[in-house]
DNA sequence: CATGCAAATGCAAGTGAGTTGCAACTGGCG
DNA sequence: CGCCAGTTGCAACTCACTTGCATTTGCATG
């Protein structure tokens, strides 16, 4: 079943993970880490919280937390005031790509291979260290079946 | 004074605009938009509601609101979950350029003449409708301070 | 100039994402 | 095995923003 093999692949990759960020193995962070992982795409806390059962709020905001101050994961904020978290396949840390929501069905993707003004060349003397861009628009299959 | 000429110019543009787009002439209505229109760089609505004494907060919000609807103001997300208003001096209603804010001294600032790449060319089928550029880092001057 | 009323205001109370304090627990080291 | 720094989980908090509702007001009309 391709579910659960990428299910217990992302279980032995978020060990891997946990353990080379000389993080503690514990159960909520190899549940969040596992999940976001296996997801390939942001998910708001409130998805993570409702995605693994008895999970306590706050603890799996310290676990975000902690994943972004070792890079494994990075926020992303998309306008409504919440925070989306993941764990990109390009594998960068910082959230160097944009990021397009459908308005229709709301999935969000992480666009990882498009390439970007150069910030710094385009207004001298300004020193560009982070950056978020937020697209949101219609998605492909969204516009095939007409909104 | 080029100070209080530019407010009293602001108080002109602003009674101008509201008629414009059909919008009571009310005080708070005309003391946000003119506060705005001078201060030429976003504004969070806690500066807003700060600058104005006797302002009631939540009207504050709502004026904001009608000046979003009539896209005579727009909105600007900067990652620490607090809106920021702008009306820029390019007059474009859509946040179609980014914006750049420093660390250190906290200025924020339109980047209007900055050309973007196509979005839908880079990833064909999306539809982009909107967009969100927030770039964060350090300005001329306080580079130059050294930080 | 007086009048009416839809639209706008201002106060109080509510919402919800994210944070803090603190006591109890535990992964992984010696 | 036993320790303890790091982690968890609960309750209570913060704060940007929203909603409800009674009162006021801009401005169109007679």
């Amino acid at each position: 079943m391709k579910r659960s093999r990428r299910h217990s692949d992302s279980l032995g990759r978020a060990s891997a993970l946990l353990r080379d960020h000389g993080l503690k193995k514990t159960r909520p962070r190899i549940d969040v880490l596992s999940l976001l992982l296996s997801a390939r795409k942001p998910l708001s806390h409130h998805e993570i919280a409702g995605a693994i059962p008895g999970a306590d709020k706050v603890t799996v905001y310290r676990v975000l937390s902690s994943f972004l101050e070792h890079s494994i994961a990075h926020r992303i904020e998309t306008g409504d005031r919440v925070w989306q978290f993941a764990v990109c396949p390009c594998g960068h840390t910082e959230h160097c790509h944009p990021h397009f929501s459908c308005r229709k069905c709301g999935k969000m993707e992480c666009l990882s291979d498009v390439k970007l003004p150069r910030w710094s060349r385009l207004k001298p003397g300004r020193v560009v260290e982070n950056q978020e861009i937020y697209l949101h628009g219609l998605c492909a299959s969204c516009r095939k079946e007409g909104a």
